[in-house]
DNA sequence: GTCTATAGCCGGATAGAC
DNA sequence: GTCTATCCGGCTATAGAC
């Protein structure tokens, strides 16, 4: 049995990868080298290139990671019975989404990264249809409650806004980046405006 | 007076800015060295550090230069008297994007690019500010135009919406790099259901 | 598996002739 | 002002000892 093997294989990769992104939480993607991940994992070159075998392997890994905890915290979020009104929950997972330390910025930077990798495009492609789809399922709870619409036409009332409103997640992150944090709650305001017609 | 040299410091100059635009369109920011841009551009390596003394300057520029259009297109959408409902202007807004070829997927690189480049993270964050107000100058014409608001109210709630359209805007600048004409489409659809509340 | 050392390459920027 | 030639530094990735 290679048990033990794999278990040391995931954690060194593990390793590595919460190296990586320490790194370019402090220093942005693009100026992250291996040299960086090297020191900051601990370990040597010649070990990290046993578990990633190129910086686009271990790039896409980020993006992944990074992105998927995103869509973790949305479920979190959207899955609880009661489905509390939009004009709430869209404000609270904006809120939610500073708290930790890659985010946005990180994601800005994956996003400009994928233009010019296949590989890591294709990664945010997936994902933010998955993030798209549990807004449409929020909403389509939201309409059942809210206009007591049958299933059907809930369903495609959520797919109908759901993919505004992960936009103005995405404008989120973005002006996040470059806005103080008066002007970030100005924004969750204004997303309240927004939804709250609906 | 030295005005043929200024002319001609300013036509080397576009001439740079051109051959830089085409390359970043051509093969995203990261991967456009300053070789690809001194050979788009027909000149020598000397000659092109003459006109912008390093690789950030010349990026600034671009930076300016791509939001700037923006701004520019906006201002004429907006300015006219007649104030269309925002469930129409802002999905034609949107469509009308992607005509030009640096868009969007510049803007998103120099997005990520501004995380660690204090002087184009300041250019971008002037350039958001202006399109912010932009918006809020429609959206007070509107409400007084629809609501029968007076001019100090208008431009309040202008200005509380402002933002979160903003950012649907740059949600759909991002996801035009991922997605296909059809989802476009939707999220455009998406748009109009929204601020069709407004 | 992990290390050290380094190959090999490519980037930005400069020097100096014209 | 513009060119050619080149330096220098940093990068990814590999080779080979342990």
């Amino acid at each position: 049995m290679p048990k033990v093997s794999d278990e040391h294989r995931e954690k060194q990769r593990q390793r590595i990868l919460e190296a990586a992104l320490t790194c370019v939480a402090r220093k942005g993607f693009a100026s992250t080298s291996m040299a960086d991940i090297i020191a900051e994992a601990g370990l040597s070159a010649g070990a990290v290139y046993v578990y990633y075998r190129s910086k686009e392997q271990l790039t896409v890994d980020m993006g992944r990671r990074v992105l998927s905890e995103k869509v973790a915290m949305l479920e979190e979020f959207l899955a609880r019975d009661e489905v509390p009104a939009p004009a709430e929950v869209i404000p609270a997972f904006l809120e939610r989404m500073p708290d930790d330390a890659f985010f946005p910025g990180v994601a800005v930077q994956v996003w400009g990264e994928a233009i010019h990798s296949p590989a890591l495009a294709e990664t945010a492609k997936k994902l933010i249809g998955e993030v798209g789809d549990h807004f449409a399922d929020y909403f389509a709870a939201w309409f059942r409650q809210s206009r007591g619409l049958g299933e059907r036409d809930a369903q495609a009332e959520g797919r109908r806004v759901a993919p505004a409103v992960l936009g103005m997640v995405q404008g989120y992150m973005v002006q996040s980046v470059f806005l103080d944090d008066d002007a970030r709650a100005r924004y969750r305001e204004a997303v309240a405006v927004l939804v709250g017609g609906l």
